[in-house]
Formats: structure tokens, sequence, C-alpha cells
DNA sequence: ATCGTATATCTTGTAATGCAAGGTAAATTT
DNA sequence: AAATTTACCTTGCATTACAAGATATACGAT
């Protein structure tokens, strides 16, 4: 039982969540993610998953000249992905709620 | 990106905390996860997920007769699945927290 | 007795997905 | 031109939730 067992399904609603306030690309969202608290994020992780979110029309992207170094590719939310991080947030919440009332069953720390 | 994979490393430290409690067997554990508000939870999911946390030797079991149906296999934690437990408390903790600052960054209702 | 139902457990196979490891390429600096 | 930094992508593996189905025990009704 590891961390990385724990994100599965919830950095996509992460990720659409960063999206949602501005635009970003991939290498840029990496690092915002740790900014989060999160452990690093390999890339090996991100870009299939943007990738991935875009054949689902959740996100669309635009290629757009760096400062230095090749193109970045700036992913922004559709209408539809919109809509999956709202769905995301309730359902997060839902769990949250779940999870957080079997952990305090057991007094785990004060009263 | 449906709730299921949202669960995954999750439902693990559930059942533990719900063990931690007192011994449960697995037809029950289904359950007692509904009851907090889970959805429905297959019996495919539950038993070789108590099966393999008996290998990692979390939990111990002990066979009982039930006054309807056939033997029950009550689980107990080891001293191992108490230090698992808490571990998954503070992992669970710290996702918790990263997810929500992610979420929150969006003004997702009030204020 | 036998059949159905509720209780209880286990097995097999599939789909989803995080990530390590490796590859490619552009711009700047040395 | 070589190294470094920025930036993206691909392949393959391991983990795991779950549907579907198999098995077995106890009890009540036919």
């Amino acid at each position: 039982m590891s961390t990385t067992q724990m994100l599965k399904g919830i950095i996509d609603g992460c990720i659409l969540a960063i999206i949602h306030e501005k635009e970003v690309y991939g290498y840029e969202l990496a690092e915002r993610l740790e900014q989060y608290g999160f452990d690093s994020f390999s890339e090996g992780t991100i870009y299939p998953l943007l990738m991935r979110m875009q054949k689902e029309e959740l996100v669309t992207s635009t290629l757009k000249k760096s400062i230095a170094g090749p193109k970045r590719k700036y992913y922004s939310l559709t209408v539809k992905g919109e809509q999956e991080l709202q769905q995301f947030i309730v359902r997060w919440e839902s769990l949250q709620k779940s999870v957080n009332s079997v952990l305090q069953t057991k007094g785990q720390k004060n009263e």
C-alpha cells in the first residue's frame, strides 16, 4: 500500500482544477502539483494523462513558443472538462466524508 | 474517471480502520462499508483484499461457526496492521490537504 | 427428502492507471 | 560543438477494483 495507489483517479481531478485556474503546459503542471504538496510527479504520469483527457475532450491544447526550449503545449478546459471538474468535486467530497467517518470512529487523537 | 479509481489504495486503510474497532468477517465488512457511505462493495473486491492483507501480515483470521450459513472467517489486526493503519492516516491526511488546497483555489462555493 | 433462499467464502479474468526508464528535440550557455 | 535546461512523448510493468461465476453451509417450505 503506497501513496501512488491512493492517487488513482484523483490526480485527474486535481489537474482539471489547476487548468481551470488558467491554462498550463505539462512541464509546468508537474511543478504546480508539487507546490500543492503532492510528491513529485513523474512526466510519465502527466503527459499520458493530459493526452487521455484531450482524447476524452475534457481539455484542448495549443502550441506556443517558449522563451527557452521547445514549444509548450498549453491546455485549457472544455465545457465538458468544466462539468467533469464539478462532478469530481462532488465525488471527492463524498469520498472524503466516508473515509473520515470511518477513521474518526477510532479516537485517533484527542477527546 | 470513476469513483472506483479513486478508491485504489484507500479501501485498504478503511478496512484496517474498521477491523481496528473490532474483528469482522468479510461479508459483514461489505455491509459496514456501505453504512459508512461507500458505494456497495463487491465481494470480488473484499475477499482478495483481505487475503492480500493477511499475506502481508497486517491481519490474522480465525474461523468461527455462524448461526446461519457456513463458517465465518473473522479478521483482526496484527501489530504490523496497527502500524499500517497509523501510516495510512498520515498519508490520507496529507492527500486530503493537498487535494483540498488545489480545489479551493477556485472559489467553489461561498466567499 | 428436496428445493429454494440467505448466508458466507473464494477464483478468474479484465480494465484502469501511476510511474520508472528511456527517447527526442529546441534554445541558451560555456 | 558540447553541455545544460527546458519541454514533450512512448513503452512496459505493477497494482488493484470489480464483474462474473463457483462452491458450500444452514434453514424453512413444499
